[in-house]
DNA sequence: GCCGTTTTCGGCCCGACTGTTTTCAGTCG
C-alpha cells in the first residue's frame, strides 16, 4: 500500500504525543509536530518521489534525522521509534491529551500513578473520587475532567466558516454597542478565512471603564463560561461554538491583532525574526528593551521587522515570510476582480430561480457574464436536462441575451463524467454550448489510478472547458475522492482547460494548497458560485477567501477576464 | 530535533488564566 504524506504526518504526530507524555525535550517534540505539519501540507507525495528514486526535497525544519525517518516510513511502512514508544506508553493514552484541561504532565501522572489508559478508565476514576487524591490535582480538576469527558460525546467539531459567520456577525454587532468600546475585530482562523473554524477569536479595544468583559460574559447566547479575567475570557455559546475574547488598549491593537490572528506557526516565525533583530514582540507591541517601538497597527508591527504587511489569508507559515522578505508577496485577488461566474443552476434542473432572475442577480453583484450550467440528463436526482428541455433553455438564453443589457448569459452544461471518463453531453446540441463543465457525481470510491484516468480522459474531450469541484468533498460530510491531483493539474495546463474553485462553503474545492500548486504549474482556476438560487452568488466571497489562501492573484483566475478574452481562451483550446 | 552573514553548541515566542498552592506549575492560545 502506498504511503501518503498524511500517513507520515500521523506517525510524527503520534510520536510527538508520546514524547510529550514521556516528558521529552519540548523542542524535540516541537520538531516532530512541525515536521507533521510540513509533510502534511506538502503538495507532492513524498512516497511517490522516493519511489521514483528522486531525492527528498529540502523541507523547512526537516533535517537529516527526520529525513531518515521519512525514508524509513516510506520503504518499510513503519517507524522503529514509534514502535518503541508504543511499547513504553500505550497508544490509547494519547487520546487523553485531547480532553480539554489535560496536558502531557497531567496525563503522565494519571497513567503512572493510576494506570489510566483510556477515557473510559479516567471517567471511572473520576466518579470514584480518586483523581483528587493525586498530587497536583484537586476537586475542581476532577469535576472538570468529568464534565469534559461527558461532553466529549458531542465532540469538539470545527464549524464551517459560513456557519460560524452567522454567530460571529450577531456577536460582533452586540459588542460594538457596548459603551466605551472602540474597535472590535474577528481574528483567528475566521480572519484567515480557513474553511472551518474551531472557535471565534474576538479582539476588542475599549476605555478602561467599559463594561465590555461583563457584557460579553452576559451575552444571552452564552451557555457556559470557561474563564473570565480582566483582559481575556472564554465562553461556549448555546450552539456549542467557543468564543475567546481579548481586551487590549488602542496603542496595542495592531500587535494584538497580529498575535490573535495567527496562525500560531506564523506568529512564532514572526517573533523569532524579531528576536534576531534584538526586538521582542508580544500582544502589546514591538519592544526594544522596554521601549515600545510599534504596535498600534499591524503594518507597524511588520514594518518593525522589515516586512510589508502580510494578508491574513497567507499567514500559515507556508513561505509567506520568505516571500515578504524578497518582495514577492502576491497581489491577492479580491471579490471585485471577478467579472463573471461560470457555474450556476436554474429551475430547469435543481436550482430555485428562473434564468432571468439569476441573470439579474448576477448583474446586481457587478458581474458582466454568467454561464448557465444546469445538470446533464444522466443526473436524474438533480432533474438533469433532456435534449428537448435543453433546446428550450438555449433558445430562451438567446432571447434574454437580446433583451438584457450589461450582462451576457453563456450557454453551458454541468456534464456528468461517467465511470469510464466519457461525457454525458447533450446529443445534437454540443455545438451550441459556450462552455462545458465536467463533474464527478458518482462512483466516488474508485481506486486512485482509475479515478485519475477517468478524469484525465474526460479532460481530453475537445469541448471540455472546466473541471467542477475537483475533489468532490463535502466539508465534515464527505471525504475527497482518491485522485492524483498533481497529474490532473498538469494535464489541465497542457490541455488548456481549467480547474474550478467551487465557492459553496461546504465545498471550497479546489482547496487552498492545491490552488497554490495550480498557480505554480500555470493552470488557471475559475472561482465559481455554483449558485442554485439568486442568494447563491453571496458564496463567491467564501471562494475568494479560499483563493487568497491559495495565493491566487486576479491573473490566476480565469473569470477575472473580460468576456472577449474569456471567449478567446475557450476557442484557443477547442 | 533543527539551525547558523557574529554560532557546529546552545539556543529554541510569549503571556493570561486556573487550580493548587502559599509562589508556581500546567494548560491554552
Amino acid at each position: 500500500m502506498p504511503i501518503h504524506n498524511a500517513d507520515i504526518a500521523a506517525i510524527f504526530e503520534e510520536i510527538a504525543d508520546l514524547l510529550e507524555i514521556e516528558g521529552a525535550n519540548p523542542f524535540r517534540i516541537r520538531a516532530y509536530r512541525n515536521a507533521a505539519r510540513v509533510v502534511g501540507e506538502y503538495g507532492r507525495e513524498l512516497g511517490a518521489l522516493l519511489g521514483q528514486g528522486a531525492d527528498l526535497p529540502k523541507l523547512p525544519g526537516i533535517g537529516a534525522d527526520l529525513s531518515g525517518k521519512i525514508r524509513e516510513i516510506v520503504t518499510t511502512g513503519h517507524c522503529a521509534l514509534l514502535e518503541r514508544l508504543r511499547g513504553e506508553v500505550p497508544a490509547s493514552v494519547t487520546e487523553l491529551l485531547k480532553i480539554p484541561g489535560l496536558g502531557p504532565k497531567k496525563v503522565s501522572a494519571l497513567y503512572h500513578d493510576l494506570a489510566v489508559e483510556t477515557p473510559e478508565q479516567l471517567l471511572r476514576m473520576a466518579r470514584e473520587g480518586r483523581i483528587r487524591q493525586l498530587h497536583g490535582f484537586g476537586e475542581k480538576t476532577e469535576a472538570s475532567i468529568l464534565q469534559a469527558i461527558e461532553a466529549h460525546g458531542n465532540k469538539a467539531r470545527r464549524y464551517p466558516l459560513a456557519a460560524a459567520t452567522q454567530y460571529a456577525t450577531a456577536l460582533l454587532a452586540y459588542l460594538q454597542h457596548v459603551p466605551g468600546v472602540h474597535q472590535v475585530t474577528l481574528a483567528g482562523s475566521y480572519r484567515r478565512r480557513r474553511e472551518t473554524v474551531g472557535d471565534l477569536d474576538i479582539l476588542v479595544s475599549a476605555v478602561s471603564s467599559s463594561p465590555v468583559m461583563q457584557r460579553f460574559l452576559g451575552y444571552d447566547e452564552v451557555a457556559e463560561i470557561l474563564s473570565g479575567g480582566t483582559t481575556r475570557a472564554s465562553v461556549i455559546l448555546k450552539s456549542g461554538l467557543q468564543v475567546d475574547l481579548r481586551l487590549v488598549e488602542d496603542v496595542s491593537y495592531g500587535a494584538a491583532l497580529q498575535y490573535f490572528t495567527g496562525s500560531k506557526q506564523h506568529s512564532i516565525a514572526i517573533r523569532t525574526l524579531a528576536q534576531e533583530r534584538g526586538l521582542k514582540i508580544n500582544e502589546y507591541g514591538v519592544f526594544q528593551g522596554k521601549t515600545r517601538i510599534a504596535g498600534e497597527t499591524e503594518e507597524s508591527v511588520y514594518a518593525a521587522i522589515g516586512l510589508p504587511w502580510i494578508a491574513p489569508e497567507l499567514r500559515e507559515d507556508r513561505g509567506e515570510i520568505e516571500a515578504a522578505r524578497a518582495g514577492r508577496l502576491p497581489h491577492l485577488i479580491e471579490l471585485a476582480d471577478l467579472r463573471g461566474d461560470l457555474h450556476a443552476h436554474t429551475l430547469a434542473s435543481d436550482g430555485h430561480d428562473s434564468l432571468r432572475d439569476m441573470a439579474l442577480a448576477a448583474q446586481a453583484r457587478g458581474l458582466t457574464y454568467l454561464a448557465i450550467t444546469d445538470h446533464s440528463s444522466r443526473l436524474k436526482v438533480a432533474h438533469g436536462l433532456d435534449p428537448l428541455r435543453f433546446r428550450r433553455q438555449l433558445d430562451e438564453i438567446d432571447r434574454l441575451n437580446a433583451e438584457l443589457a450589461g450582462i451576457t448569459l453563456l450557454k453551458g452544461s454541468e456534464v456528468e463524467i461517467l465511470e469510464d471518463g466519457s461525457l454525458d453531453l447533450p446529443e445534437g446540441l454540443t455545438d451550441r454550448l459556450d462552455i462545458v463543465i465536467g463533474a464527478v457525481h458518482s462512483h466516488f470510491g474508485l481506486p486512485r489510478a482509475k479515478q485519475t484516468e477517468r478524469i484525465l480522459r474526460a479532460m481530453d474531450h475537445q469541448r471540455f472547458t472546466l473541471l467542477a469541484h475537483p475533489f468532490g468533498r463535502l466539508i465534515n460530510e464527505r471525504e475527497p475522492i482518491e485522485v492524483d491531483m498533481q497529474r490532473i493539474i498538469r494535464a489541465a495546463r497542457t490541455r488548456g482547460c481549467w480547474l474550478e474553485l467551487n465557492a459553496q462553503p461546504q465545498r471550497l474545492d479546489l482547496p487552498d494548497t492545491w490552488c497554490q500548486m495550480a498557480k505554480a504549474e500555470g493552470t488557471l482556476v475559475a472561482v465559481n458560485s455554483d449558485a442554485h438560487g439568486t442568494a447563491g452568488f453571496d458564496d463567491l466571497l467564501f471562494g475568494i477567501g479560499q483563493a487568497r489562501r491559495g495565493w491566487l492573484a486576479a491573473d490566476d483566475v480565469v473569470n477575472t477576464r473580460s468576456l472577449a478574452d474569456l471567449k478567446l481562451l475557450i476557442s484557443a483550446t477547442m
